[in-house]
DNA sequence: ATCCATATTGCATACGAATGCAAAAATGCT
DNA sequence: AGCATTTTTGCATTCGTATGCAATATGGAT
């Protein structure tokens, strides 16, 4: 229609003068808990509907200081698992009102120009899945008064607020499994050497295979990085002492390490080699891979996070909280079945030792 | 430290004080064109840093009327083109000083919710890579006066800008290829029967089919979802007359064909069947698949979208702009190979016949 | 040293909505 | 009807920054 000049952008107090009242009157239409008499507000909803009238977000933002906008800052979405997190995650905050500015595709170091915007746009949380820069950026933004949220991964100081689930004991669960299976010779295709996520299901995972008296893992890493993990997966495969098991960091990795083995080296899964993977993440049920992994229940992971930044934001206390959930190892093809432990739970298949 | 009541907020007046102008100096310091002795300059820098200041962004919105804020919204993620997409577009607009707004996880019918959200953050853009409220949507907000991109996709009228790949061309070229390979039933397992993308691919197909003198194509839909894409598979390939080719309208749903085929059916693909995606998106490359699949530029096709962002909200004219760019047919192991016209560039397969 | 052109600076105001306060209107009660 | 409450309303101010304009400082040329 119009040639598009600028925005025109209907305010309060035209609205108000259309309707024949004030333009706090306006502003109090929509303002929820606001007194504003069932007349008056019929009276400016007409007037707002005729003028196409929007309240200015930015401009209540600027009274109210606060901007209903959560930060997401995820270092890559290259891994499915994020993506459903993110969608998840607009979801519940959708639902709870709030919006999502997404900041991704930056592994560097440079947490700066992210925490600078997140400043600049005085975002109401924060929540941090991004790998590298968890540490520096939380505690700046901790220290700033905003609340943040960890997601899969902590800090050793426990000064901000974190959802994950017990890696240590996935790890463990891992190992057990393989272990139960029969298998010899272990192998670990890791994640990055700094996450903490890594590290727990590392530790688990050594712990358990070291119990039942296997102390020679054979370590290869994987970074999270599908091209990485599949360059481990060739070295730690041509080996002459090649492992019967090979627990990978994550399902993403997984998938990769399966290709190689499979189709490079000619190896047949289960029967040659066992993989379990973590997450359980889409590819993982896709019949091409069927991987055994410790799943993280997704769902319950997003709404602990967004109940803790909901939490933070209406008291105004930041107060660290850390929510650990628990996750099951799902049993499918890509590993070999231990005689007993594995039980049928709504349709899929779990392992759980009888005795632990 | 402290016990974290609010936030606190470093504003322009304070650095004005402390570093002994006036506000309007800390302004210009902040602002890139503005006339400020370098002097100056650098008091309000060193006072800023003292002072932990970071100008806010939401005043300045407020003021100038942009809100640096670019709002994309997806429908689904599940599709990892999508992620993907989001990720270079967080990127490119990064780069060009822009935030990304995220809405995603809301397939039904009210976009109005969403829209009120656009208009009530002012901003500046909107990428819009829903498959289902594009038109609807596209059309408030180009009346609004925000500059829209449609991305992978179109409407009839041509009031809104968008950037696509040459869909028809490319279910063409899909045709011509499994004609070529010697296929004699064809198949195509649709995507939602309402988007562009899915009308231009099939028509495209169909076209080059029928000039072949096949008239019959067995479809069915699968809506890009991969449940529905299964359920597709399974009706068509039990068919007695089953198809020997198939043209799936997204790789995302040609994982899940290609899965049933083998698995659940015992088929061998590509002796007994030939696969043909689109998109060429992750996992088409993984070797488990290896799917024969049009490409889509992504990085191309982001940075005509950002590009036409830019102008529009440079320029402030709302002139429709229509981008569209080619794809290739990149050759792998799911459909069988024609004697000719496939050659290698940069070290992937391509199928490009001598004639067109 | 003087004068002019140019570069900087501060003042005052605007952006659009929310809100404390006091005035006004509506309501309830006797 | 008269008075005390309670509910609504409008006024005026506030949030933090940008910017037109006029005032001032700076620098160069003579």
């Amino acid at each position: 229609m119009d040639s598009g000049v600028k925005k025109p952008g209907v305010t309060s107090s035209e609205v108000a003068r259309r309707a024949g009242v004030s333009q706090s009157a306006v502003s109090r239409t929509f303002t929820p808990g606001a007194s504003i008499a069932p007349k008056t507000r019929a009276k400016v909803l007409a007037a707002a509907k005729e003028l196409g009238y929007r309240p200015n977000a930015i401009a209540r933002s600027l009274i109210t200081n606060r901007s209903r906008i959560i930060a997401v800052v995820m270092a890559y979405l290259e891994n499915l698992f994020y993506p459903d997190v993110l969608e998840e995650l607009g979801r519940l905050l959708a639902k709870e009102d709030y919006r999502l500015l997404l900041f991704t595709g930056f592994m560097d170091r440079d947490s700066d120009p992210v925490f600078d915007q997140l400043m600049q746009y005085r975002v109401d949380g924060i929540v941090l899945a991004s790998t590298s820069l968890s540490s520096e950026l939380s505690e700046e933004c901790a220290a700033a008064g905003i609340p943040v949220v960890l997601f899969n991964r902590t800090t050793e100081r426990d000064a901000v607020s974190s959802v994950t689930t017990r890696n240590r004991e996935g790890g463990r669960r891992v190992a057990e499994f393989l272990i139960a299976g029969g298998h010899k010779r272990f192998g670990y295709i890791s994640g990055l050497e700094s996450s903490s996520t890594n590290r727990d299901r590392f530790g688990g995972y050594q712990e358990a295979l070291a119990a039942a008296g296997h102390t020679d893992i054979i370590i290869e890493v994987g970074n999270y990085d599908r091209a990485e993990a599949e360059t481990a997966a060739r070295k730690m495969l041509k080996r002459p002492d090649r492992p019967d098991a090979i627990f990978v960091a994550n399902d993403h990795m997984a998938v990769a390490v399966m290709d190689i083995a499979r189709h490079e080296l000619g190896l047949s899964i289960p029967e040659d080699l066992s993989i379990v993977g973590y997450d359980d993440v889409g590819p993982a049920r896709w019949t091409s891979y069927g991987i055994t992994s410790m799943s993280q229940p997704l769902k319950r992971m997003v709404e602990a996070t967004v109940a803790i930044l909901m939490d933070q934001i209406a008291s105004g206390e930041i107060e660290a909280e850390h929510r650990i959930l628990n996750g099951e190892l799902v049993v499918r093809t890509s590993a070999r079945m231990p005689k007993a432990g594995v039980v049928e739970v709504d349709g899929r298949r779990i392992y759980k030792p009888a005795k632990s």
